[in-house]
DNA sequence: GTTTAATTTTGACAATGTCAAGATTAAATT
DNA sequence: AATTTAATCTTGACATTGTCAAAATTAAAC
C-alpha cells in the first residue's frame, strides 16, 4: 500500500487514499470506516485526508460513485452474456445482486441519501450511468430504441416507459437489497437462481406483452 | 421529558431511554444518534444506556423493532381502507412507502444487518409480523386462505406462492427504498399516486391472473 | 530567483463508546 | 425486622475519532 514516500508532497496521494479507503469499507465496513484508518493505510499524517474529500461525507462520496461505476460495468458484462430478452432481463437482476453481495459495504452508502454529497458532480454521474443501463434494458423489453432524455421530468408523457421503468428496478432493487440484509429467508445459490429466474422471467414477459398490445392499437 | 427523578433509581429508565432515543433518531437521524445525547435527554448518566442495551448496537435494535411494529400496524390499517383486491395491494404498496418517507431513519436502521442485534427475539418476532402480513397480502391476491407454515423453509413445494411473495416485496420494499433515498426521479405526490398505482394494479394482476390460471389446469 | 499557491504535518480540542469501581436502592432471604 | 444479595445508576478514566488552525514543506507561476 504505502509506495515510496520519500518526498513531502505524496504526489498522488489521493488515490492512495481511495484504494485505501476502500480497503478500509471493505474489511471493517461502513462502522470501522475512519478517516484516520485511512490516512494509516495510506501511510500519511491523520488530517490528510481532509484536505482532499472536505470530510467523512466527502470521502463516501467518492467511493459510492466507484461503487455505481463497477455496478455499471457488471451490469453491462451480465447483459453482454444474455442471449434472449427474458435472459437479459433475469441477468439484470442477476447482475445487481451479485454487486451486492460481492460489495455489501459499496452497495449500502450508495444508497443512502443522508451520508453522501447528493449535490456532488461526480457521485451523479456515475449514478446517472447505472440508471441509463437500467433505462436501457427496459427499453429493450419495450422493443424500442434507447433514447437520451430525461424521460422522468417529462410526465406525464412518458408514464407508460416509467412505469416500466419504476416496475423493473423496483424489483431488481428491491431483491438485491432484501437479499443483503437478509429480509428474504432465501437459503442457497440453487434456490436463489430459481427464483430470480421466474421472478425475473414473469415481470419481463409482463413488460413486453403491455408494450405490444400497445403497439396493436 | 425528564420526569420526576427524585429517587437514585429512575424506575422506568428503559422506557424513557428508548422515547429519548427515538427522539434523538428521528431529529439528528442516524448519523447524530450516540448513546450520551440519549441520557442527556433521559436526564440520566452518560453510561446509563449501557446498562439496558448493551450498547449502540442493541439500542438501535430495539429501535428498529419499534419500527417494525409500527409498520405493520400501518400495513394493516392502510389494507382495512382498501375495497377490493387491486385496492389492497396499492394500499400495501403505499403504507410501506408513507412509513419509509414518515419514519426515514427508523426505515434506514431496520434494513441493516450489520447494524443490529439480528439474533435479538424482539426484532426477529417484530420483522416476523410484518413479513406475515405481506404474505396474507399475497395470499389473498391469490384467492388463497392464510397459512401459518414458513413457506421459505419448504422449498421447493411452496415455490409458486415463494415466487409471487419475492415479486410483490420486491416491488413494495424497493419502490419505497428508492424513493427514500432520492434514487427515483418522481417529483410531486399526484405523479407518484399515479405511478404507485399502476404499476401496483399491474403486479397485483400479474399475480391475481397466474392464480387464475394454476387453478384451471 | 522570488513569490505564490498547493500539499502535508503537527498539535490541540471537544465529543464519543466503553470499562471498572463505587454509590444507592430494591428485592430476597432469613 | 435485619441482613444479605442483586439490580440500577453514577463517577471518573481512557483510547479513539473528526475537525480545526498554524506551521512546514514543496510545487508552480511569474
Amino acid at each position: 500500500m504505502q509506495e515510496s514516500k520519500q518526498t513531502y508532497h505524496h504526489g498522488s496521494l489521493r488515490k492512495s487514499l481511495l484504494e485505501a479507503g476502500e480497503s478500509v469499507l471493505v474489511e471493517k465496513g461502513f462502522k470501522g470506516f475512519t478517516l484516520r484508518e485511512c490516512a494509516r493505510r495510506a501511510g500519511v499524517s491523520h488530517a490528510a485526508p481532509k484536505h482532499h474529500f472536505g470530510g467523512v461525507t466527502g470521502f463516501l462520496t467518492e467511493l459510492a460513485a466507484i461503487g455505481f461505476d463497477r455496478l455499471t460495468k457488471e451490469l453491462k458484462s451480465g447483459i453482454a452474456k444474455a442471449k434472449d430478452l427474458d435472459g437479459e432481463f433475469i441477468a439484470t437482476t442477476q447482475a445487481y445482486a451479485k454487486f451486492a453481495e460481492q460489495y455489501p459495504e459499496h452497495f449500502r452508502i450508495m444508497f443512502r441519501d443522508d451520508l453522501l454529497q447528493v449535490e456532488s458532480q461526480i457521485l451523479v454521474l456515475a449514478s446517472r450511468k447505472t440508471f441509463t443501463e437500467l433505462t436501457n434494458v427496459i427499453l429493450r423489453q419495450r422493443g424500442e430504441a434507447e433514447i437520451t432524455v430525461d424521460v422522468f421530468s417529462d410526465f406525464p408523457k412518458f408514464e407508460d416507459l416509467i412505469n416500466d421503468i419504476v416496475i423493473g428496478w423496483c424489483h431488481i432493487h428491491g431483491f438485491a437489497h432484501l437479499m443483503l440484509e437478509k429480509q428474504l429467508p432465501i437459503v442457497g445459490k440453487n434456490m436463489e437462481k430459481r427464483i430470480v429466474k421466474s421472478s425475473s422471467t414473469r415481470l419481463a414477459r409482463l413488460i413486453q406483452n403491455d408494450a405490444a398490445t400497445r403497439k396493436s392499437d
